[in-house]
DNA sequence: GTAGGGTTAG
């Protein structure tokens, strides 16, 4: 052969001189059969060989090659070779320690042996072995690697994904002229496609002269594993075209890029193609036919599949498991999983990530746990994973749940205090510092999340964005809006121009803000106009009222807030006409006004108050209670603010109640009667609180010295010696 | 007389 040039990695020996060193003096001991040596025909058909295919055990094995070693059939390269094979790759052998010192105990090796040691570390846990043995077989064996020796060698390089090492091995395939064999281009198809270099997969497969099957559907594999379906599909048709029989392993790839396109249609179709072609439906395949018709969306298909399949195995079940997991039935999802002879990691952590993904921590945590305690499976890195996202989400939880009951200090201590934070809990927190008021401490943990390398996410933004909202943070607002796509790469989606048309209206710039609805690029949402309309109440613009209401009402015609808001408006002008006809529209339309209710919480059971309510047993008390405030607070100075009074429909129905029956104040009262200082008085209340309740709530936290905490529809208002928390700014 | 391609959880 001709001479081997050098490549500048790893240089091959030039093999004409080896050839005449070392094949022909390579016996100096003597056995009964070594003269036959030299003669490996002869062996070829020895009936041991045919033994030790079929042994089951070590044991047996071990017998073989004591007998071989006794009759001379060890120093026989082919026959030495089988027996490398069946100790690395029979299904009892678990380790190749036992291979590897046959191997050791071969004086010569020759090509053959090399190879077949290659190949079993190729196909080991430990594939880079096989690169090791590549470079001793350079040295010491005198014929050049062949087209044999390449797809092992390829293939190590593909399980251990290293691009450089595969095309230094795609260099020597060139220089050794070896790159004409379908089985090498296959692989290194397979190869690149691993790496997920494509390009250089294609670029192979169009340079292989006679493709045969697998090198189609090494090609078509590459590209649906690569999330590339459409391509894997057109090939598939290609592959046709130029009438190449598809095969099982073909419709494997064509059924799993259905399956990435949620295509149920064709994959019903390639369904039929399978059976009209008579093509092999194997467990592999009828798997991820199963896999394509739960994730399409049809459990039926799958269900009357699955029990026809003669053979059923792990993946069958677990893709049935997750099948019923993610339409809700999870008995019958557990079931699956019980019914497993042994279940696998994946099994297991199929069924915690079905549990984790619908908010059910709590059962997700105790298969966790259960987990920690089986002895046949261990946790790993993907189980980990869903740990941790357990833990998150309890965190997120937790750190909601105290924020909105109004304990921010503990939502901040478990926030503190959890070990790892994901997007999710970074958000909750800010959305909890947020609804508080305090939106430079929100913008603080926004900037320490980035520190810590987690990325934001659209849900984040519209916490960051709510909380300078809440705190009056217009500058900032729109700097987060506008870093959104150019910085983060996260498309504004309509809540985020709601959020900013609610900071630029609340804070009065109600031009900036009409002019930022017209430049939207998405077509804003009921909660963008809305979010206007409350603006045009605060800083009173009727024009643009009546705009931004004829919009809302196109989309939300029973949206009754609106009705309230503009009449409410139309009131502040004195515009009776617009009050009267909306109301008449209100009647017409049957809109009924949320009635506003607030509810509290003493010794463990909840109190509800709905406007003028008699229906408390302490009503008496209550009433009496609310008089003694109301004369307490005039002597300080407090006059009503009638404005909530006159014409207009407040958010709660004034025209039949005084305002002073308001339901957060009756609320209020009962709790001063029933609660001690200094446990703090907590409201919840369905609708924005009024402004005369608000300036009642803060002289009241100032002459009875109790602190209020009272969350609204949009946030908190935290009333402590006369102040809130919101500065007046909601 | 050596070889290559495929399914489930994240």
């Amino acid at each position: 052969m001709a001479t081997v040039t050098t490549t500048p990695i790893i240089s091959l020996p030039n093999h004409q001189h080896h050839h005449h060193n070392t094949k022909p003096n390579n016996k100096t001991t003597t056995t009964t059969n070594y003269n036959n040596y030299n003669n490996e025909r002869y062996f070829a058909n020895h009936p041991v060989l045919s033994l030790i295919e079929q042994c089951s055990n070590t044991t047996q094995l071990k017998q073989i090659h004591a007998h071989m070693l006794r009759i001379g059939l060890f120093f026989d390269p082919y026959s030495v070779s089988k027996l490398i094979t069946v100790s690395s790759l029979a299904p009892f052998s678990t380790s190749l320690d036992y291979a590897r010192k046959v191997f050791d105990q071969i004086p010569q090796p020759n090509l053959y042996t090399w190879n077949t040691l290659i190949r079993a570390y190729a196909s080991s846990s430990d594939p880079i072995h096989s690169l090791f043995i590549f470079t001793q077989m350079l040295y010491h064996c005198p014929d050049p690697p062949n087209k044999f020796s390449f797809p092992f060698l390829i293939k190590a390089a593909s399980e251990l994904s290293d691009l450089f090492i595969g095309q230094v091995f795609h260099g020597m395939v060139v220089k050794l002229s070896l790159d004409t064999d379908v089985f090498v281009l296959n692989s290194l198809v397979h190869f690149y496609a691993t790496c997920g270099e494509l390009g250089q997969a294609y670029k192979v497969f169009l340079m292989i002269p006679k493709k045969d099957v697998v090198s189609w559907n090494s090609m078509i594999t590459a590209f649906a594993q690569a999330d590339y379906s459409e391509e894997a599909l057109e090939l598939f048709q290609r592959m046709q075209a130029e009438s190449m029989m598809p095969n099982d392993v073909t419709m494997v790839s064509v059924i799993s890029a259905c399956t990435k396109k949620l295509n149920l249609k064709l994959g019903r179709w390639v369904h039929s193609f399978i059976e009209k072609n008579d093509i092999r439906m194997n467990l592999i395949l009828s798997n991820a036919m199963l896999d394509m018709y739960t994730k399409c969306g049809s459990l039926e298909e799958a269900k009357k599949l699955f029990d026809k399949m003669p053979e059923k195995d792990v993946v069958s079940l677990t893709t049935m498991l997750v099948g019923y997991a993610q339409s809700g039935e999870f008995d019958t999802a557990q079931q699956f999983f019980n019914s497993m002879p042994s279940q696998d990691i994946t099994a297991w952590n199929s069924l915690i990530s079905a549990y984790e993904q619908s908010g059910r921590s709590k059962e997700a945590l105790a298969l966790f746990h259960e987990l920690q305690l089986s002895k046949n499976v261990k946790p790993d890195q993907v189980t980990l994973k869903q740990g941790l996202k357990v833990n998150c989400h309890l965190t997120t939880s937790l750190i909601d749940m105290y924020a909105k009951c109004g304990d921010l200090e503990k939502a901040l201590e478990v926030f503190r205090s959890s070990e790892q934070k994901d997007v999710y809990v970074w958000s909750a927190m800010i959305a909890g510092l947020g609804m508080h008021g305090r939106g430079r401490d929100a913008i603080d943990i926004f900037a320490r999340m980035q520190e810590a390398k987690v990325k934001p996410n659209a849900v984040t933004f519209t916490n960051v964005l709510s909380a300078c909202n809440h705190a009056k943070l217009v500058e900032e607002g729109r700097l987060y809006f506008n870093q959104m796509l150019p910085v983060y790469g996260i498309t504004p989606q309509v809540k985020h121009y709601a959020c900013m048309v609610d900071i630029l209206g609340r804070a009065g710039l109600l031009e900036e803000a009409d002019k930022f609805v017209e430049k939207m690029p998405v077509s804003p949402g009921a909660s963008v106009w809305g979010a206007l309309l409350a603006a045009c109440k605060t800083h009173g613009n009727v024009e643009l009222a009546e705009h931004a209401f004829t919009h809302l009402i196109e989309l939300e015609p029973q949206n009754h807030g609106a009705y309230v808001l503009l009449s409410n408006i139309y009131a502040k002008f004195g515009l009776w006409d617009g009050v009267t006809k909306l109301r008449k529209l209100m009647r017409d339309f049957g809109i009924q006004k949320e009635p506003g209710c607030s509810s509290i919480e003493v010794g463990g059971s909840v109190h509800e108050f709905l406007v003028g309510d008699n229906s408390h047993p302490l009503r008496k008390k209550i009433y009496l209670k609310l008089d003694e405030i109301l004369l307490r607070l005039k002597s300080t100075g407090y006059v009503p603010n009638k404005s909530h009074v006159l014409q207009d429909i407040e958010e709660e129905d004034v025209q039949d109640h005084a305002l002073y029956l308001h339901s957060e104040k009756l609320a209020i009262a009962y709790g001063l009667i029933s609660t001690r200082s200094p446990v703090p008085i907590r409201i919840v209340k369905n609708l924005r609180v009024c402004g005369d309740c608000h300036s009642v709530a803060k002289l009241i936290s100032k002459l009875y010295d109790r602190e209020i905490l009272l969350r609204d529809r949009y946030r908190f208002h935290h009333f402590r010696g006369g102040d809130c928390s919101c500065m007046d700014y909601w």
